[in-house]
DNA sequence: TCTTGACCTTCCAGTAGGTGGAAGCCCTAT
DNA sequence: ATAGGGCTTCCACCTACTGGAAGGTCAAGA
């Protein structure tokens, strides 16, 4: 099978798909004229991938899930482990962007919006105090979200 | 002011103030020795800039953020629009996480989590239809929470 | 005066998870 | 024979930094 055949079938891009490949998380064989050749497990695996992730699980993770995916003999509760962990960091998430939007959401209502320069917003940005940001916590970019 | 010291007193890594002025955020002038050399507006700009992230306004969104900080005339018309448009993106995060995190809840409980291979996470990951998918919307990678 | 250590500099690479584009084969239909 | 679409690799780019190496600078203490 094709990258561009799999590509629609898994409705992943195939460039994406080429990626997981470069990471290791599949390996098609090759046709003679160097095309890739996806075998029907392969075409599994990929769509296995895009629904994991589509959930929000790590490349990492998904490593894992799969090869979870590919053990007959796993225990749910290695994959429920997973999940759970995954489902606490999300539940995490939310939790912070619930705060942050409390006080946006403030900040907004009271800003009149209009021709004149003064501002709440503006003023709570150039507030050197610490009060504002007492329960809220710093967003972390590295979490890639 | 040397770099330690904003960094110290603005709460940013000197890393960060560095990458901050490469991409022009901030524009310290040098020492003799080479030393940046921070003006007391510099130290205002950086900690505005800290509360600005910590409030998840992308980078993009501080520059537009800092224009409006330095134009003393500026309507708070300019600032709510930022700032609402943001609360939109983060209150639209919530929600996909809602029901992200719904349908991971919904997994993790009906997993029984023993030694048995059975496990109904990894049986819906492995299921090609997409009646689950049908309330999640994907994950947006590239909005790098 | 010498040395130690803290502080500063630049530059390069890596993070997660891809996406965009260029240059160039390959294959099929007309 | 040629046009097109599909396939290949490779390199760069995205966000917002962070880590680390190699080396210059400065102030304090022996």
């Amino acid at each position: 099978m094709n990258i561009g055949n799999v590509s629609e079938q898994s409705g992943l891009p195939a460039k994406t798909i080429r990626y997981y490949e470069d990471i290791g998380l599949v390996q098609p064989s090759r046709r003679e004229n160097g095309y890739r050749d996806f075998a029907v497990q392969d075409l599994h695996k990929l769509a296995f991938l895009g629904r994991a992730r589509s959930l929000g699980f790590s490349i990492d993770e998904c490593r894992t899930l799969l090869s979870l995916y590919e053990d007959r003999e796993r225990s749910s509760a290695d994959v429920k482990a997973i999940a759970q962990s995954h489902l606490a960091r999300v539940d995490q998430k939310i939790e912070e962007l619930q705060a942050l939007s409390a006080t946006l959401r403030d900040l907004v209502v009271r800003c009149h919006g209009d021709d004149r320069p003064d501002c709440p917003i503006m003023d709570d940005l150039t507030r050197s105090d610490v009060r504002r940001r007492e329960n809220i916590p710093l967003e972390q970019p590295s979490e890639h979200w």
